[in-house]
RNA sequence: GGGCCCAUAGCUCAGUCGGUCAGAGCGGCCGGCUCAUAACCGGCUGGUCCCUGGUUCGAUCCCAGGUGGGCCUACCA
């Protein structure tokens, strides 16, 4: 009997583009859906975007289009991006929906009839200019502790230390600068700490009884809240907002939190409506008779995913998670992504350069169940998968399946006894992908297909058919035989992973079914005949990641990837120590960049055009044209060394200088101020 | 400030309830082969298992402290 499984995703925010990091969230996740399909389980993914509040209505106002327009075109291009990634979702909605909005307020009602929704005042920052409660993100000041200017209102990103917006010293709106005054407003609340007893039966460890599958490092996380004492969750929040209004609560809209995971209700909703589904099934089971509810989840919201949701579906009857599966975070090179490193890669951008199966590919060969961060290591990406994918396991279907077509007119023999080791092992991995791909550890299941890979290439390189002569074509037969056996376990295997793969192979091998790990391991039938072969994987091309790379950069530094931090050099003396007046002498003027040309017949210098504003334009030369493409300089606000004596150079008269910092030619900074500057005032 | 997680060969990672546990794949070097997508096969290379103490007959694995990285710290999404 099939189970009845509900997986989702975490909702994308509608604010943004949809990047590696999301991808890495979405690619697990469907590895996951399409593994339990496999196994015959009646699984559906649920998701949508996730639409509302402040970052949306401001960034909606910036651009000057609604709401509705902004999340609109998010819309369009998330679910482009993700379908281009072979996302195998049911359904992509939105929480900004009929559904969605149904069920918040059906949650809202039923917490609220129970006593589970209080009101209090709360004192808030407001900016009257803004005519808005500022959130904590929107408020910027000098850190209370260690007096950092321009610090955010909830955190100091110098000290580390937390405070209360209201703590800052000197605070300002983020939008307009204004100074914010205090304001009360009503704010509704879940008190949390009503429903401890169900939170604790929910986090409980299986050997204590509880029934929901949690990582331990997440669930102890998790019952530090509870043992530290459960608070009030605020669930409302003041216009402008963009969100549902409450019910009954006249100028008070749901906090984004409370109506975004209720998303993944929504979602379903819709779904059955479209296809004809029984909804109640899916989230009116609260004792999860009928139906398991897996969430995939990043760590940053754990919190929101194992506090508030479990008590919210418990307190109004819905069907709580059987299983939240929380994964790392996806850093590149070893650091966080970068846009100025060009290490902030959009789904699209990678998409202009590669296909979507080495990503997929990278990322479920490194996939295991901890919280651990993954790493795309540029390098190693384009190795693992020119190895594992084109080399080993491509190259094993390609000279076997073209083997059996070229000399053995296409048709399969029997698989030979000795090969029967090989053929057992090989069937005893494909049984354990199942269960490695049910635990989220798609890296152990796709090193079992790479094993299996190499077994096969060993032993048809060890029976050289194509030294045997025409007298042993029936021996050839058999050894190709079992290549092309093992093409489709390893097809098998990867399915969930590469689903073009295994339909490529599924095809070219002439497969009588779609390929399962159940069926993989059948031999086919002696006298069947192959079609032609198909080209399973090209290899990547480093030059197509730097591509990627390159166009992944904002401000366009041109030197490679992780810029090889060179080796220690020894830190250079500083000068003999000056007066004021001698750094007096040096006239640094603001200038901006009006255009910039690479020097024909010159490898580092380019040929900037700068604006000093009263002081009239200057030309000048500088050497950094091995990091920066001339016209990712256009624009921007620089330092140039104004009364430097000019230098009659090769190329041109220089009238000037830009400063600049770097190690070596490729590694350079220029010093660039922000947009607030005017070009020809002094700086001291 | 508090808490949690991680740290093993050049790279990506396994592993040890403490006792041949120092491993795999990739890379590199050497050799073989030629059916195959310069692919495939073999051999070799390669690590103070982050550091310092402690417990123990014995620690990479346990404990304490430290260093480095990641995350959380509840009205940021």
């Amino acid at each position: 009997m099939a189970k009845q499984v509900l997986v989702t995703a975490a909702l994308p925010y509608a604010n943004g583009s949809i990047h590696l990091g999301h991808l890495l969230e979405a690619i697990q996740t469907d590895v996951y859906v399409r593994a339990r399909r496999l196994m015959g389980d009646d699984c559906v993914f649920m998701w949508a975007d996730d639409t509302h509040g402040t970052p949306i209505e401001l960034r909606a106002r910036r651009e000057g289009i609604t709401p509705e327009q902004l999340i609109a075109r998010a819309w369009d291009e998330h679910r482009r991006d993700y379908g281009d990634f072979d996302i195998g979702y049911d359904i992509f909605h939105t929480t900004h929906s009929d559904e969605t909005r149904e069920h918040a307020e059906a949650i809202f009602a039923a917490m609220k009839a129970k006593g589970d929704i209080v009101s209090r005042d709360v004192e808030q920052l407001y900016c009257p200019k803004d005519a808005m409660f500022l959130p904590d993100r929107f408020v910027k000041g000098s850190c209370p502790k260690c007096k950092s200017p321009d610090q955010y209102g909830d955190s100091c990103e110098v000290c580390g230390s937390t405070y209360a917006p209201v703590e800052l010293g000197n605070p300002h709106c983020s939008i307009c600068g204004t100074v914010p005054e205090l304001r009360r407003s009503e704010h509704l609340f879940v008190p949390l700490s009503r429903h401890e007893a169900v939170l604790r039966a929910w986090l409980a460890a299986p050997e204590q009884g509880g029934r929901t599958e949690l990582q331990p490092a997440v669930r102890n996380y998790v019952m530090e809240w509870v043992e530290g004492g459960l608070r009030d969750w605020d669930i409302s929040r003041d216009p402008p907002y963009f969100g549902f209004a409450i019910p009954g609560h006249p100028g008070k809209f749901f906090y984004v939190w409370f109506d975004a995971p209720v998303g993944y209700i929504g979602a379903t909703q819709k779904w059955c409506r479209d296809v004809g589904r029984d909804f109640a099934s899916y989230w009116r089971d609260p004792d999860r008779a009928r139906t398991e509810l897996v969430h995939v989840i990043g760590k940053d919201i754990v919190y929101f995913h194992c506090l508030f949701w479990p008590a919210m579906l418990q307190a109004a009857g819905y069907t709580t998670p059987s299983r939240v599966h929380v994964h790392g975070w996806l850093t590149v090179g070893g650091e966080k992504m970068s846009k100025t490193r060009g290490t902030f890669v959009l789904a699209r951008t990678y998409l202009d350069h590669l296909p979507p199966d080495f990503l997929r590919y990278y990322f479920a060969a490194k996939l295991g169940a901890t919280q651990e961060d993954i790493d795309l290591n540029l390098d190693d990406f384009v190795l693992r998968c020119n190895a594992d994918l084109v080399k080993k396991a491509a190259n094993l279907a390609s000279r076997c399946c073209k083997f059996v077509a070229s000399r053995l007119g296409g048709t399969l023999g029997a698989l030979p006894d000795d090969a029967q080791t090989l053929v057992a092992t090989a069937r005893a991995r494909l049984a354990e992908v199942g269960g490695h791909y049910l635990a989220f550890e798609s890296a152990k299941a796709l090193r079992l297909a790479m094993q299996i890979a190499e077994d096969a290439n060993l032993y048809v390189t060890e029976q050289a058919p194509w030294k045997l002569g025409p007298d042993q074509a029936e021996r050839a037969r058999a050894v190709c035989s079992v290549g092309v056996w093992a093409t489709a376990v390893i097809a098998a295997i990867l399915k969930p992973v590469l689903p073009r793969w295994a339909a490529a192979v599924e095809r070219m091998l002439r497969l009588p079914a779609p390929l399962d790990f159940a069926n993989g391991g059948a031999a086919l039938p002696s006298g069947h005949v192959i079609g032609d072969y198909e080209t399973l994987a090209e290899p990547i091309d480093p030059a197509k990641v730097a591509a990627i790379v390159e166009a992944s950069k904002e401000s366009t530094p041109v030197s490679t990837s992780a810029p090889a931090p060179t080796p220690a050099a020894p830190p250079e003396p500083l000068q003999p120590e000056t007066t004021i007046d001698d750094f007096a002498k040096v006239d640094l003027r603001v200038a901006k960049v009006l255009t910039a040309a690479k020097v024909e017949g010159a490898d580092k210098l380019l040929c900037l055009q700068l604006d000093l504003g009263p002081l009239g334009q200057r030309t000048v030369f500088s050497g950094i044209a091995k990091s920066y493409a001339p016209e990712a300089l256009v624009g921007k606000h620089v330092v140039v060394y104004a009364n430097l004596k000019p230098r009659k150079m090769r190329f041109g008269t220089s009238e000037g200088m830009i400063l600049a910092a770097g190690a070596s030619d490729d590694a350079v900074t220029v010093l660039e101020l922000d947009g607030r500057s005017v070009p020809g005032t002094r700086i001291s």
